[in-house]
RNA sequence: UGGGGUGUAGCCAAGCGGUAAGGCAGCGGGUUUUGAUCCCGUCAUGCGAAGGUUCGAAUCCUUCCACCCCAGCCA
């Protein structure tokens, strides 16, 4: 389907019949996280919207800290997510933005429900407040601070303010209706006591808003035109709105609501992704098994694999799972167009080619890639001895068995044909070594015998490659809904979920390759080099599709 | 017993009164010096259920059912 085909979703409808209806001259979104973690692959999604319609429909999209609870956040994340975002490809118009750098506008608006007489300070325990708020099915009751005159919420607001309470003895909330059906219209808070220090305004504040009384007004004061967040905030709305109507706001922002990404066999939560991190779990945010952008990158995943998913999956309001099997389809298909073809042996096995002069070596040529002549050649250095992996060799085998066996022929990839006579044994039976002939002008062409090779193997000069280790990553769990229900999704880790390699042996043009650089290591997946490490370690990108796996078993 | 939201194939998802797109996964076949890629074919007489309106319903109406979110001084 051609992209002018592609059905538009129920937010891109919004938007063309607002601009159609003269509504907006130029819509403007913004992507708001709080810095209170690193960015996973459910952000993503909503960075692709957000930027994405932005780009669509020629407006713009901010970068915005909602950075309103100063107990959890951090400027670490600050720096992680600007990084993110840029990776994968987005500019958000002007400054990065911050909610904190309008505390003082938020401030003078509370003052003006205040004034209004729609707004009181509260002295409610937080016990207290949950026992007057009701239930889901039963109306709350008001709290007997709600009367209290407009001059006197004036004076301890102040008093708040300049930190003359304790934390927890007083808030400042809207008097909207304590039986309202919904639990957010029954006098939500706007301001809570905080005597913390906050990585942008220092010590400058001790009250700080809450999401509900900031984010609307922070929308408003960027000219938010379409306000985009997760299904969970729908409920929100009557009071985003109500904050809109009541307060002189300089713009009138609108929230729509979409249903935000799972992925099965994946945790996409910030607190149990955290705790992945802090207890060690994992190696930190960027550990290549975790969901998180970061992790991503370090994987091998790359910025359009990432976006490729994020379109492939759509945008609507209900909730479901999508299959894992999505996001690797993204990442194979835009690996297989892009990365440069390699030979590595991950579980080297010798072979002596015994018709093969022992002095003797061939500089041969292999493509970079086996559709794209835009990518150089490489070069490959063929000997008497070299390493093929031991799952590439069995002494005898079933017909379906395409590799190496005894009497049988293979082909090595981009080189010669071979024919096995016998496996060298240690004391204990394991095979350490196969003995085996070149087939004479077998490169390019076939047998002139006419006996075919019937599978191609890949493999490289015992004494011209590369030795390095290589990490292979399998699924950080191995049930598909691991924190479903009353699971604990501890209990599900995959505990195979990292493989160390080491000694695995490569072609000789992997001795220098560029951090993160990505390679196809030929009928084995793709890598790409780590990034952490200064060492040569490659990690496992994902594998290839295989459909002997499933003949094999 | 409250409020909000969602139900189209194993999964994601088009569809907006004119007779069920597409993708992922699967299955079958072809090409192949990667058991990859690529190509071809196949995969919902059916749209949560039951009634109704209509020449015609996944689309409109009624009732019912299932699932998700909400009782943080988190976002």
């Amino acid at each position: 389907m051609t992209p002018e085909e592609k059905p538009l979703n129920f937010l891109e409808q919004i938007i063309k019949a607002d601009l159609e209806a003269g509504k907006y001259d130029k819509i403007i979104t913004r992507f708001p996280p709080e810095p209170n973690g690193y960015l996973h692959i459910g952000h993503a999604k909503s960075i692709c919207l957000n930027f994405g319609l932005a780009e669509t429909f020629e407006g713009e999209c901010n970068l915005r800290f909602d950075d309103t609870n100063p107990a959890k956040e951090d400027d670490e994340y600050i720096q992680a997510i600007i990084e993110d975002v840029s990776w994968l490809g987005f500019q958000w118009a002007g400054e990065v933005r911050y909610a904190s750098s309008y505390f003082d506008q938020l401030y003078s608006w509370a003052v003006h429900l205040v004034e209004a007489g729609k707004a009181y300070v509260c002295d409610l325990s937080p016990d207290d407040a949950r026992r007057y708020r009701g239930t889901l099915t039963e109306a709350g009751k008001n709290s007997p601070f709600r009367d209290r005159s407009v001059e006197e919420n004036l004076h301890l607001l102040a008093r708040m303010k300049a930190g003359e309470f304790d934390e927890g003895s007083k808030v400042l909330r809207a008097k909207i209706d304590m039986a309202h059906g919904n639990m957010n219209m029954r006098d939500p808070i706007l301001y809570r006591i905080r005597k913390q220090h906050h990585h942008q305004t220092g010590n400058a504040w001790c009250i700080y808003p809450t999401y509900d009384f900031a984010h609307g007004q922070e929308d408003a004061i960027e000219g938010i035109t379409h306000s985009i967040c997760t299904l969970e905030f729908a409920d929100h709305r009557p009071l985003y709105n109500w904050f809109i109507e009541n307060l002189p706001v300089p713009a009138k922002p609108v929230q729509y609501e979409f249903g935000r990404l799972n992925l099965n066999y994946t945790v996409t939560s910030k607190r149990k992704l955290k705790q992945l991190v802090d207890e060690n779990f994992v190696d930190g945010w960027d550990d290549p098994r975790m969901p998180t952008i970061a992790g991503y990158r370090r994987r091998g995943y790359t910025p359009a694999s990432l976006r490729k998913f994020c379109d492939m999956i759509g945008v609507t309001k209900s909730d479901g799972v999508v299959d894992v099997a999505m996001l690797e389809h993204a990442i194979r298909d835009d690996l297989d167009k892009n990365a440069p073809r390699a030979m590595c042996v991950l579980k080297p096995l010798k072979v002596t080619l015994t018709n093969y002069p022992e002095s003797k070596t061939e500089t041969l040529t292999a493509p970079g890639h086996p559709q794209r002549d835009d990518l150089p050649m490489r070069e490959l250095v063929f000997a008497r001895e070299i390493f093929i992996d031991a799952e590439d060799f069995r002494e005898e085998a079933n017909k379906k068995y395409k590799r190496l066996v005894i009497g049988k022929r293979v082909r090595l990839r981009n080189a010669y044909i071979i024919e096995a006579d016998e496996a060298v044994k240690d004391g204990k039976g394991n095979i350490i070594e196969v003995r085996a002939r070149v087939i004479e002008d077998t490169l390019g062409k076939d047998p002139e015998d006419g006996v075919k090779a019937k599978g191609v193997i890949h493999w490289v000069a015992a004494q011209h490659c590369v030795d390095f280790e290589v990490r292979l990553y399998d699924r950080l769990f191995n049930d598909p809904a691991p924190d479903a229900g009353d699971k604990n999704f501890l209990d599900h880790i995959n505990p195979e979920s990292l493989q160390v390699l080491t000694h695995c042996k490569g072609e000789p043009g992997l001795s220098n390759v560029e951090i993160g650089m990505a390679f196809q290591f030929e009928r084995e997946g793709y890598f790409c080099r780590d990034s952490r490490s200064t060492e040569l370690v490659f990690n496992r990108t994902i594998g290839l599709r295989d459909s002997w796996a499933k003949i094999a078993d």
